[in-house]
DNA sequence: TGTACATCAGTGAACGCGCGTTCACTGATGTAC
DNA sequence: TGTACATCAGTGAACGCGCGTTCACTGATGTAC
């Protein structure tokens, strides 16, 4: 990751020096404010550089998306094996982004993505495909709505978790323990289902939210 | 809200003209690219107009934080009255983050504001007691733990899903039918709720997420 | 009712800065024969 | 083993652009007397 004390014209592995280079500014200073010359700067060689090797932005965030969902494929898999492993899942799907804040920032971001990419749309599909067959395991034979409906429930919740304390929302004591932490949320999901149950029977006749263009 | 046909110096009231134009400009590219010149040509004025209102940006998503989190009350505080405060009051949240994009996302940036603007605060304490008093009404007498779990789990599923709905993350069917997909999402709560009682039983003896520094 | 003056809202020219992009280039590598 | 040449990686000067900030200014309003 150093620089070679000698400096060769040719840098070997400069595309990954440059990934590299781009997710440390992006912890820095958020994807919103990365720069091609910044970039460029952090690797050590010169500004037209990482045009070279990635065409513009939106190459070098794609870049990172495609390595990011593989990176949480390989978390969430391993976690999510054997009995409880929605829950497991749940746990490494916020381990993951709280360590590697930048890819996890950039990945659901569509609009900074070349979304045609043929490789992160495999590398996603392929992350996603843990978390379904994780509520498939869980739900074991139950009807597609429920499904689609428990997906949506398990990861909205690890997500705007997630979300929350990346974007220093939490308050600070949840933000210390984090096995204390997992099983206070895992409590407070209970909770929330139980009261969900009893709230839910007089949904269908009162309530109509706002719609949406 | 349309410049007057003879353009008197005073524009009576630009304060709230430039803050319209500058939600209008988040809407359209997201706060990051937000820029005082562009929000001074969406409201017809001087480029160093908004600079005598806000002095800078951070001062400018500082009001729209605090708009934002009173308009947010307003909309929660409505639905989360009767018998199921807290669904309705998660649909509330919802539904308010679909229809004030540009407010939500500013609300939870905190590095975007001044984040000890009174106001601001006070605005946000005053929004925040609409969810704890739902939280609290359902649960009835649990101790303090349970109530921040499930303070967290229900509002980090609402923002996740608020997120993940206004990123385009979710499957274009889940982003139609408002009430559908309403009492979809309830039904995975509920789902999830049980799912995560059976196997959080044996989450203490097993797992251990990446610890943050 | 009239006059003087302080105060405030908004202007517009000027500045320096970092950015993305272009392009002719140079240095290194690999391959053909 | 040696030579020629194509290919590729990376350079650095130059460009035009939009930005935030500064500052002397001007036009309108409100108040004192």
């Amino acid at each position: 990751m150093a620089p070679l004390p000698d400096k060769p014209y040719h840098h070997g592995r400069l595309r990954e020096a440059l990934l590299e280079a781009a997710v440390a500014e992006i912890e820095a200073v958020g994807p919103a404010r990365l720069s091609m010359r910044e970039i460029a700067r952090r690797a050590g060689v010169s500004h037209a550089a990482p045009a070279h090797h990635f065409g513009d932005k939106a190459g070098i965030f794609t870049a990172i998306a495609t390595d990011g969902y593989r990176l949480m494929r390989e978390a969430t898999s391993q976690a999510a094996i054997g009995g409880n492993a929605l829950l497991q899942g749940g746990i490494a799907y916020v381990g993951f982004a709280l360590t590697h804040r930048a890819h996890f920032e950039v990945m659901f971001r569509p609009e900074l993505h070349r979304t045609d990419d043929p490789e992160l749309t495999a590398a996603r599909d392929s992350a996603f495909d843990v978390m379904h067959r994780a509520v498939e395991a869980a739900l074991d034979g139950s009807d597609p709505g429920d499904i689609q409906g428990t997906t949506t429930a398990a990861w909205s919740v690890a997500h705007g978790f997630a979300v929350l304390w990346l974007n220093g929302n939490l308050p600070p004591e949840l933000t210390e323990d984090p096995d204390a932490v997992a099983s206070l949320v895992a409590g407070g999901i209970v909770a929330l289902g139980d009261i969900t149950r009893r709230q839910a029977t007089s949904l269908a006749s009162t309530t109509r939210p706002s719609a949406v263009p």
